[in-house]
Order: C-alpha cells, then sequence, then structure tokens
RNA sequence: UGGGAGGUCGUCUAACGGUAAGACUGCAGACUCUGGAUCUGCGUAUCGGGGUUCGAAUCCCUGCCUCCCAGCCA
C-alpha cells in the first residue's frame, strides 16, 4: 500500500510513481535513463540542486542512469566559464555521469540533418518575415495568428535557401526555418515555432562552423532521443512545450523520450533568477557568485555547507506540481543535522571580553581535555590550554543579571567548559562605564569540569587562553533579503530595496583556540554554543577566516527577546 | 475574456473511494559540562457550493483563487 518516507528518497512522488509504472508495463523495456540538462549561462544555484538530485536520485534509486548535458543552443551567452564550473559543482554534489557527459552542440549535424528531412515532407519552411512581423502574425493569447506570405515556398526552394542561411549568405535576423504547425493552433508554441535562427556568433564549442543555431525546442527532444532518454524532467514552465517535444519526435518518427514537469524550488527570502543574481554581483551587492550569502552552489559550499545536507535537503523536501515557497528554516535544518552529527568541535570567542582569574597561579599553564564530537565518539578528544587569563564572550556576561540569565554576572558562579568552576568578584571599567575585565576565582576542586561536593552551576561558557589565543576574522551573516519575498517589488523601487542591510558583519577581534592553528580552506567547525563555521579562502598568512554557515539553535536568545 | 497546470496544518509534502499522516517552524516540558543535541507533549489543514456513494481530499458538476505561455532565450 503506502509507502511511508524514505529518508533517502524521500516522501513519495509522482514522477516515482511514473516511472513504477512504466517499469511495470514496460514501456521503455524496464530502462530508467535520465539526464540533467543545464544551459551553460551562469553559475548553478540551490534550485538547480532540486534537478540534480531528481534525476540522478530517480536513475540511481531505479538502477538506471543519469547523464549531464549541456544545452548549449545559444553561443551569445554561453560560455566554456560556465561549463567548467557546472562540472565541478554536479561533481561536488556528489553526482557521478560516468563519462556520459554531452552537449546539444554535439548534436548540430544530426539536427540539421532532421531539419531538411522536415523540409522534404513539406514540414518546415524558411520564412523571410522579420522578428518583429514574426511577433505579429503570431497574434495573441486569444486571437489566432496569420501564416507567414513565406509559408507556402517550394521543397526545393526551401532546401536552397536553408543551405544558403547556413553558408553563411544571409544576415542575422533576417530569415528563419519554421515548423509548418498551424498558425492557430491555441497553444502560441506550435504557431509555426522557429527551428533555426542564423547567428554569426562563436560558440564555445563548435567555434565559427555554425552561423544558423538550433532552437531549444528543435533541440531538446532530439537530444533526450539520441541519448535515448526514458523520463525527460524538466519545470513546469515547459508544459506548454511538451505538445511540441512530442510533435518532433513523432514526425521525425525518432524514439520518442516522455516529458514530466515538476514545480521549481522557491526558497523564502531567496532570490533564484539569473538575471537578478547577475545584478547583485555586477552591482556589487555581493562579493562574487560564490559569496556565502548567494544561494549558488559555489556561495552555499563557500558558507560552509555540505554536499549531504544539500542532497537530504532535495530529498526530503518533494516533488509534485504545485508552485510554493520552502521555508528558509528548511534548508537550514538539513545543515544543522548534517554539521551536528560530523561538526568537529572548537572553542571560539567572537566577542572578546577578558577574565582575570586573581587566584590562578601566574604563568601556569593547564591542557584541558575537550570532546571533539559529543555525537560520535570515535571523534576522540583534544587538549585546550588554560591559563589565568582568558577571553570569555561578552554576551555571557552581565552586570545586572536580567531574570533567567544563568550565565556570569558578579557573585554568580559559572563553569568554564571543560575547565573549572570560576566566581566572580568584581569588574573593571573603562571611561564610559563599560565592562573591560572581569576578576573571578576559581575553584581548584572542579578541574575537568565537576565539583566533588555535587554542586551544581546552572550555565557552562567557552572560553579561550589569552596567552594561546589565535586571532581570527568571523564573517556573519543573515539573509541576503529583509523580506520574505524578495521578488515582491517595493513602489518605484526594483528588488535591491528589499536587501538586508545587515546581511554581513564582519568581526576582526575574534580569538580562537590554538588547535585551530593552520586549519584548511572550507574545513568545517562547531564553535561550542556560536554555531558551525568555515574556514574561508580569504584565509592566508597566520590570519584565519572563517564563515558563519548557520547559527546553533539559541533559546536563550528567544528568551531575552520576549523580556 | 485563449490555452495549459495547480489549490491538503504557518511552510513543504503524503494519503491513489475506507482512521487526513510526516518533516520543518512555533509553543510547553524533560534531560544536559554547548540555553546545542536528544526525548516527550501540543496542530481550529482537504479553496467554496452542489452531486454520486454505506463511505469523498480522492469521482462528477459548478464557482473562486494562484502560476505559466504572445523570444529569432532556455
Amino acid at each position: 500500500m503506502s509507502e511511508s518516507a524514505n529518508p533517502l528518497t524521500g516522501p513519495s512522488n509522482f514522477i516515482r510513481d511514473i516511472i513504477k509504472e512504466d517499469l511495470k508495463t514496460g514501456k521503455f523495456g524496464g530502462r530508467v535513463h535520465t539526464r540533467f540538462p543545464p544551459e551553460p549561462n551562469g553559475y548553478l544555484h540551490i534550485g538547480h540542486a532540486k534537478s540534480i538530485c531528481l534525476n540522478f536520485g530517480l536513475a540511481a534509486e531505479f538502477g538506471g542512469q543519469c547523464n549531464l548535458r549541456f544545452d548549449d543552443t545559444n553561443p551569445e551567452k554561453e560560455e566554456q566559464e560556465y561549463v567548467d564550473s557546472i562540472i565541478d559543482t554536479v561533481h561536488w554534489l556528489g553526482f557521478d555521469w560516468e563519462g556520459r557527459l554531452y552537449y546539444a552542440s554535439d548534436y548540430f549535424d544530426q539536427l540539421y540533418e532532421w531539419a531538411i528531412r522536415l523540409i522534404k515532407a513539406g514540414k518546415a519552411y524558411v520564412c523571410d518575415l522579420s522578428a518583429e512581423e514574426v511577433r505579429r502574425y503570431r497574434g495573441t493569447l486569444t486571437e489566432p495568428g496569420i501564416e507567414s506570405p513565406y509559408r507556402n515556398r517550394s521543397v526545393e526552394q526551401n532546401l536552397n535557401l536553408f543551405e544558403r542561411m547556413r553558408a553563411g549568405e544571409f544576415p542575422d535576423g533576417s530569415r528563419t526555418l519554421r515548423t509548418k504547425i498551424d498558425m492557430a493552433a491555441r497553444n502560441l508554441n506550435l504557431r509555426d515555432p522557429v527551428m533555426y535562427r542564423i547567428l554569426h556568433a562563436s560558440h564555445h564549442r563548435t567555434g565559427d562552423k555554425w552561423c544558423i543555431y538550433p532552437m531549444y525546442d528543435f533541440t531538446h527532444g532530439q537530444s533526450d532521443s539520441i541519448e535515448r532518454i526514458t523520463h525527460s524532467i524538466c519545470t513546469l514552465e515547459f508544459e506548454d512545450h511538451r505538445p511540441l517535444y512530442d510533435w518532433y519526435c513523432e514526425n521525425l518518427g525518432i524514439y520518442h523520450p516522455q516529458q514530466i514537469e515538476f514545480d521549481r524550488l522557491n526558497l523564502s527570502y531567496t532570490l533564484l533568477s539569473k538575471r537578478k543574481l547577475l545584478k547583485l554581483v555586477q552591482d556589487g551587492h555581493v562579493r562574487g557568485w560564490d559569496d556565502p550569502r548567494m544561494p549558488t552552489l559555489s556561495g552555499i559550499r563557500r558558507r560552509g555547507y555540505t554536499p549531504e545536507a544539500i542532497r537530504n535537503f532535495c530529498a526530503n523536501i518533494g516533488v509534485s506540481k504545485t508552485n510554493g515557497t520552502l521555508e528558509l528554516a528548511m534548508l537550514e535544518h538539513f545543515v544543522r543535522e548534517d554539521l551536528n552529527r560530523r561538526g568537529q568541535r572548537v572553542m571560539a570567542v567572537l566577542r572578546p571580553l577578558r577574565v582575570v582569574i586573581d587566584n590562578y597561579p601566574n604563568g601556569e599553564v593547564e591542557e584541558m581535555e575537550a570532546v571533539n564530537n559529543p555525537e560520535d565518539s570515535s571523534m576522540g578528544t583534544r587538549k585546550v590550554p588554560f591559563s589565568r587569563v582568558l577571553y570569555i564572550e561578552q554576551e555571557d556576561f552581565r552586570e545586572e543579571p536580567p531574570k533567567q540569565y544563568y550565565r556570569l554576572s558578579p557573585g554568580r558562579e559559572v563553569r568554564l567548559r571543560y575547565a573549572y568552576f570560576i566566581k566572580c568578584t568584581s569588574v573593571v571599567k573603562n571611561e564610559k562605564g563599560e565592562v573591560v575585565e572581569v576578576h573571578c576565582t576559581y575553584d581548584s576542586a572542579t578541574r575537568g569540569g565537576n565539583a566533588p561536593d555535587g554542586r551544581k552551576v546552572k550555565s557552562t561558557i567557552h572560553w579561550v587562553s589569552a596567552a594561546h589565543a589565535i586571532e581570527a576574522e568571523a564573517r556573519l551573516y543573515e539573509n541576503l533579503f529583509s523580506k520574505e519575498n524578495p521578488n515582491d517589488e517595493p513602489q518605484g523601487n526594483d528588488f535591491t530595496a528589499n536587501l538586508n542591510p545587515n546581511s554581513l558583519e564582519v568581526l576582526t577581534n575574534c580569538k580562537v583556540e590554538p588547535s585551530l592553528a593552520g586549519a584548511a580552506p572550507l574545513t568545517r567547525f562547531q564553535f561550542e554554543r556560536l554555531g558551525y563555521f568555515c574556514v574561508d579562502p580569504d584565509s592566508g598568512s597566520g590570519k584565519l577566516v572563517f564563515n558563519q554557515t548557520a547559527r546553533l539553535r539559541d533559546t536563550w536568545a528567544k528568551i531575552e527577546k520576549r523580556l
């Protein structure tokens, strides 16, 4: 009967149901072969991850295969740089196309041949209408179009003209090859769609071999067909193109894959439009495509997300045809879950406050044993140096503690994690009246963190020995946009008005424990009680830079907010 | 006002004529050397109106709402 959600493949979905049915009926001879077909005109983002996971995941689940294919039919927008980045990113996500890396441009010769076949069959013609005229002749949503005056050219004439189009005799935009279908079709895509346009542009792979390029509709289904794809999974906006997809396969008499559409991913507080993301980069609102605030996979990666977290996310968000918007919290949940399970714990103080333990011997240093990951004892322990002068988080001391504040305050005893109980005895203030140093006494009997007399403390705080601390920079992030739907543009403004001015906060005076020395870029840690952090590639020559991947759930912050 | 696709807790998804379920979020509590994690409890959801049926989220009719389509982009 009903299958419950599988943590690996997620909840049941209609595409899986279709595949199962096809497997049962033997529609494709028991094969499952999918493909991920990006256009190399930009960087991949989290929305693409959903498609990647779906296509590769479905193939894996049913013992099939998944190709990586570049839909590179528009040389004006595509670049090798994007190809390289996409290949790298899909690999990083953890998927392998086992050598089946293809390009639509590999099929240009075949496509040309097929175009000629349609011309010969009287189903395609060369049209001399300008782009503007084509648009006018197309009609509108409610009115039928009118047939092009060139629609009834002879096969010979069409063959001759198309050959000359290919030979470069005509300027860009002067003619197109069109499919002869039905100018009165209710589906606009069927009103004699353009198959080829003239584009004297150099292609990143075929160079100047071609000056005519096939359109998406005349390319995609055939590419799927050539690769013997069984289930051609794409997003909802292509639903209206399916009749054309089917038309070409049928009229060409070639193997016919099944196109299935699903809903694109939308995330709250996030923009997933290439055009808008490009603007953020170009106008300097972010530091680049891989800025950790960007929803690009390169940005998310730099931010510290793991491929596993993204895959788990994709497997669990479901696939349907409903257009909705997922809460960003859902994505964050899956990184936390993964990083909690695997993240090395470490102590780091972001906003340091000096603590002097007056009764601790001057010059003495003890090595305290700290657990690397309470979720995974196999990760072992490490030594953390402890001495008389420490740094604690400014937030962890309040001269006048509010109700429910359990941390350090005058006269109160707390535990320094993995070290001793300390009690605050006095404070030192600057001329502005701010506390700049806290004096404490420690109880030597509580070494390791437990009192032999069994007394308890309400709080445990993290610390770093001042003499041993390493300087670091931390980049803290908030949502890039402060509006839940960044596309909801305020009157008279564009989407950039929704940018969150506080999306980046740079802390340059952080103190981290010495074990972090030399941590390699992209290494991930949990800064105890603060959140997950990842070493940024900007780190260098003794200066560590960390990106905050996600915060830890902060119950106190919630309480404090209500106070 | 044409065509296509959709509408289930706050959010996303499941239930395929037979007890409306799960995840996330939120709230409450337990536990805790991370106010983390974990555990427990808490959910005024089937767009509206008709109909078929012993029984409807599911089938039929009807109304409403949302999204996509008029690139020589994909």
